[in-house]
DNA sequence: TGTACATCAGTGAACGCGCGTTCACTGATGTAC
DNA sequence: TGTACATCAGTGAACGCGCGTTCACTGATGTAC
């Protein structure tokens, strides 16, 4: 009748401190992201990560590159809606709503060095192409720049930064970026009166 | 023929710190600020900082409110223009990219409690009205929620974000912004075909 | 099946560091007589 | 004009803290014979 003590090996630990940064993350900011704050979360010593990051930006990146195959997947669901552009853009806005603390580390000023972490880059490099396919499609003939794009966005972007960061009551966020995606104008469509 | 000794007294400290603050938000990003590094950069000691601002938060949120009362004065110069919300999205992208620094610590999760600190309140109420007043004088009747007003406002704060997190490559930043503030559907007008 | 051993995921102590803040102080400046 | 003194903008030393990282280690697990 042993107490039952936790297994020597953790099992999943990598998974575990990327779940505990998000956490932090979320609570209490991006400034509170350490190291040993994660390890602390995670219930093992700080320096068992070593195991499985090379540093604390390591660990960062690793999170960041995962939240980017998350919102990629997100925007691909999204825009198989019969209007892409609404579809995707919502996906964009509820993913940082939902997920806030990643929004920030994945586009913030926290991760310094984006492009020296290759999955990281590559994962960041999928949104982007994504972002781009999705918006060129709503311009028929795509003009430079693609400012249509751009602006879409560029909108999606903004209100989430501006309700994650609590400029906005977060309670209208999904429902105004709808509002503003159905309203926008189209190529051959008057503006609804 | 002494050596011309800097004075005892500094003469302006408090601006001489902000100003140092700001330097290092620009060069190093928001997590290199700190009292004793903005001191050093000011060249006082770091407890010389003290006469002036009773803890490093309240230094921050001096700087930020000085940088509302700035952005206000250049959206109201923007403003002026024929077209407002055009000249007034530009100020608002022109400011970003001028001081991103700033513009990270006014609107980013470096100041945790905004309401804390009167002054930055009152200077970052200011300029939410004047967005609002400059966005609602497009929207004709006022809708729910003033769809259009929270659209340009979302526009220009996202593609400002998006250059300064070097998400965009810069170059093309206020050019997009101003293409796309002129493309924008209007009340009264059809869209450009 | 039992034993010996290699592996390697964890540990705790320790490092040097820079931080924000407090303290007792120094000494230039401004003022009253 | 000179002197005595109060003010107060600066100083350097020191505090406790948590950080990222390195180190030598422990001991459970997996494997070869």
């Amino acid at each position: 009748m042993d107490t039952p003590r936790r297994p020597y090996r953790h099992g999943n630990l990598a998974n575990a401190m990327r779940a505990a940064a998000l956490a932090i993350l979320d609570e209490a900011g991006p400034n509170e992201v350490g190291l040993r704050e994660t390890a602390r979360r995670a219930r093992v010593s700080a320096t068992a990560a070593y195991r499985y990051f090379s540093s604390k930006e390591d660990l960062l990146a690793s999170v960041a590159a995962e939240g980017f195959r998350e919102l990629a997947a997100a925007l691909e669901t999204g825009a198989i809606e019969s209007d892409p552009l609404h579809g995707a853009g919502l996906a964009y806005v509820d993913f940082a709503l939902q997920k806030r603390g990643l929004f920030r580390l994945m586009f913030g000023p926290i991760l310094v060095q984006r492009a020296k972490y290759l999955e990281l880059d590559e994962a960041a490099r999928t949104v982007f192409c994504l972002l781009r396919r999705v918006s060129v499609s709503i311009d028929e003939q795509p003009r430079e720049g693609n400012a249509m794009g751009m602006a879409a966005w560029g909108l999606v972007h903004g209100l989430s930064s501006l309700f994650i960061d609590g400029l906005f009551p977060e309670t209208y966020a999904r429902g105004m970026a709808n509002e503003i995606l159905v309203q926008r104008p189209r190529p051959n469509t008057q503006p609804a009166a």
